[in-house]
DNA sequence: CCCCGTCCCGTGAACGTTCACGGGAACGTT
DNA sequence: AACGTTCCCGTGAACGTTCACGGGACGGGG
C-alpha cells in the first residue's frame, strides 16, 4: 500500500494529500475543517473521513503565517518550584487566557547562564517576554533584538525595558511598627546571603528600626531556602540571643525560621515573634499562619501582562508610576 | 516621515524592508541576522543596523514553515498553584528543555468546561499535548483530532491515548503497615469529597486495612484543600473519637489535617499520626515533617513527555507498563 | 429563451522566511 | 592571456495554509 511515487519519505501530510484523497481541491479541505459554510454535508463528511484516515493536522505555522490573530507571550522564571514563581507564572498565565493569548513558560533553573540562551531560542517563538532576569541589561539587550520585554521585580536603566517595581518600604514601615506596638525592641532579619549588594529589603528594613531607634544591626544571611531559613535563625539567635522578634528576607526563609522555632523549642509568637515577605499562600498553611508583608501576586503577573500587550499592540505604554506593586503588612498568628 | 507609499499601516516589517533600506538582497539580511557566513563584516553590520532600527523581528512562523525543526508541547493542567500540578509542571518543562523542545502552558482553572475549548485553541499552536483533564474520552478524541495526547494520572481505554498510570497500591499498604507497626489500629482516612465515584486511593486503604484486620470504614470526605483537610479532620474525630491515625486522600490534605490537629492541641504523631499522599516538597516544610506515600513527580513529568516525544517521531511508543509511577512510603516525623 | 440568484467548488495569489543554486568580481596560478 | 579559487551576493523556488475572486450547475421568474 505505498502512497504516490518516490521513496515513502516521512513527509507531512499535508492538506493536498486530503484534497487529492477525498477527491477535492485544498480550499473545500480547509472549508470542511473549519468549520467554514459554502460546503456539502457530505463533501464535508468525506473531506473529515480523508483526514482522519490521513491523520492529517494541519500546520500551525503555516496557518499562522497567513492568519496572523495568533500572539504568544514568553515566561521565563528562574524556578518554577519556588512558590513565589509559581504564583505569578499563574497570575500570568490566567490574564494571559483571558486576552486568548499563549504562553511559552521557562524555567531557567537558576541559572543565569540559561538566560541568554533561552532568550535567544525564545527571538523567534514569542511576540514578547516576560520574566524574571539577573543579568546584565545590555546581554538582555542584545539577545531580545528589539522584542518588548517586561522585568519583574528590578529596576532598568534602558528606556527599551519596562519593569514592575515592587516597593516594599511601607509595608516593612508597618511590620517592625506592628513588632514595636506589640513591646519588641530587639528585631533581627534575615536577609539573602548574596553578598553582591545589600538587598533592598534589609535597606527598608534599616529604615524602618531606625525610625523606632531599634538597631538595625542584627542580620544574618540566609540560603534562599526552608532549611537555609532554619540555619539562619540558628545563627541569628547564636549572634543575638537577645532577639525577640524577626523579619525575613522572604516567606520561603520564613518558613523554615517557624520551623526551627518550634524545633528550639521556642514557641511562636510568645517568645519568638515571625514577619515574612511576599505574602505567599504557602503561610497560611503554617501554624501558627505566617505574618508577612504581603505582595498582590496577582497584580504584578497582570501588570506584566498588560504591559506587554501595549508594547506589543503600540498602544501607549503605562508609565513607570503606574508599574508598580506595593507590599501591605498582613499580620497572622506568627506575630 | 511617512514611510513608503499607500497608508502608512501598521503592516509588519518585514525581510525586504530591512533589505531595501540597507540595500542588499533578502538573502543577505538573513545571512546576518543568523550569523551565516559567506557575508562581508561591513554588510553585515549596515544590515543588522537597518533591521535594528525598523524594529524588524522575523515571524516565526515564516521562520518555523521553512525550516521544521522546532517542536512545540502543550502542557493542560487545572491549577498550577495546586504544588502537586507545580511540580508535574516544573518537571516536565524541565524535560522539555533538555530535548530543546518549547512548551506552552495552559492552566484550565479547575473548569472542566475549559478543557475542551483549550484543547480546540491548542490544536493549531502545538505538536503534542500532555495534560491532565477531567473531561470524557470521547470529548477528548473529537477535539484533538489525530494529535498526539499523553494522560497524566488517568486510565485510557481509546487507543489513540497513553496514559501514566498512579499505583500507590503497594504505598499504601506500606503506610498502613507503618502504622500498625506503631501500634495503631484504629486509622481513619480524608477521602476527596466528589461523591462520583469512590477513589482508588480509598480502595487501596480499605484493601491495605483490611489485610491487617483493620475497620476500613472510618473515613469522612474532605474538600482539596487545606482548610477542607482541617474541616474534615474535625468531622472525622466527631464520628470516630477513637481514631489514632489518619491517612489522607494527598498532602494538601494533609498538611491542613496537621494544622487542625495542632489547633485542637492533639500533638503529632504522639497523639495522632498523619500520612499523605503525593510526598510533595511542601510536606517537608512542616514541623513534624510529613509523612507521605509519595510519588516520583520527576518521573511522572518525565514519562509524559518521552512518551509524546515517541509519538510524535513516530518511534515505537513506550508500553504501557512502563508507563506507570508507583508511589512509595516515605516516612518522616508526622507518623 | 434569457436572465438572475443561490449553492458549491476550484484557482491564483499572498503570507515571510530559508534553501539550493548560480554568477560576478577579485586574485592568484599556469 | 586563459583558467581556477575564493569571496560575496542575488534569484527562483519551496514550505503549507487561507483569502479573494471567479465560475459552473441548477432552479425559478420574466
Amino acid at each position: 500500500m505505498v502512497s504516490s511515487s518516490g521513496p515513502d519519505s516521512a513527509r507531512r501530510v499535508t492538506i493536498h494529500d486530503v484534497a487529492r484523497s477525498a477527491g477535492v481541491s485544498r480550499q473545500t479541505v480547509s472549508r470542511a475543517l473549519n468549520g467554514k459554510d459554502e460546503i456539502e454535508r457530505s463533501t464535508k463528511q468525506r473531506v473529515l473521513d480523508a483526514a482522519r484516515e490521513l491523520g492529517y493536522r494541519p500546520s500551525r505555522f503555516a496557518r499562522g503565517l497567513v492568519r496572523q490573530d495568533t500572539t504568544t507571550i514568553g515566561l521565563v522564571i528562574p524556578d518554577l518550584r519556588n512558590p513565589f514563581f509559581t504564583e505569578v507564572a499563574a497570575s500570568a498565565l490566567e490574564c494571559a487566557r483571558a486576552r486568548g493569548w499563549h504562553v511559552v513558560v521557562y524555567d531557567t533553573a537558576d541559572r543565569p547562564a540559561e538566560e541568554l540562551g533561552t532568550l535567544q531560542v525564545i527571538g523567534s517563538q514569542v511576540d514578547g517576554v516576560v520574566g524574571y532576569f539577573s543579568c546584565a541589561e545590555d546581554e538582555l539587550d542584545r539577545y531580545t533584538r528589539g522584542m518588548p520585554l517586561v522585568l519583574i521585580g528590578r529596576e532598568h536603566r534602558m528606556a527599551r525595558f519596562s519593569s514592575i517595581r515592587i516597593d516594599g518600604q511601607e509595608g516593612v514601615r508597618e511590620a517592625v511598627a506592628h513588632l514595636v506596638a506589640k513591646g519588641h525592641t530587639m528585631i533581627g532579619m534575615l536577609d539573602h546571603d548574596n553578598r553582591a549588594e545589600p538587598s533592598l529589603r534589609r535597606e527598608w528594613f534599616t529604615a524602618a528600626a531606625l525610625g523606632h531607634g531599634i538597631d538595625p544591626g542584627r542580620v544574618a544571611g540566609a540560603e534562599q531556602s526552608a532549611d537555609g531559613g532554619g540555619a539562619g535563625l540558628r545563627a541569628l539567635l547564636a549572634a543575638h540571643p537577645e532577639i525577640t522578634a524577626v523579619f525575613t528576607f522572604n516567606d520561603i526563609v520564613a518558613v523554615g525560621a517557624l520551623r526551627e522555632a518550634r524545633r528550639l523549642g521556642r514557641s511562636v509568637p510568645a517568645d519568638l515573634a515571625v514577619i515574612g515577605f511576599d505574602g505567599l499562600q504557602l503561610g497560611a498553611l503554617m501554624e501558627p499562619p505566617l505574618s508577612s508583608v504581603a505582595l498582590d501576586t496577582h497584580r504584578l503577573g497582570s501588570l506584566a501582562v498588560e504591559q506587554v500587550g501595549r508594547l506589543l499592540t503600540g498602544a501607549d505604554p503605562l508609565p513607570p508610576e503606574d508599574l508598580e506593586v506595593r507590599a501591605v503588612l498582613r499580620p497572622a498568628g506568627s506575630s
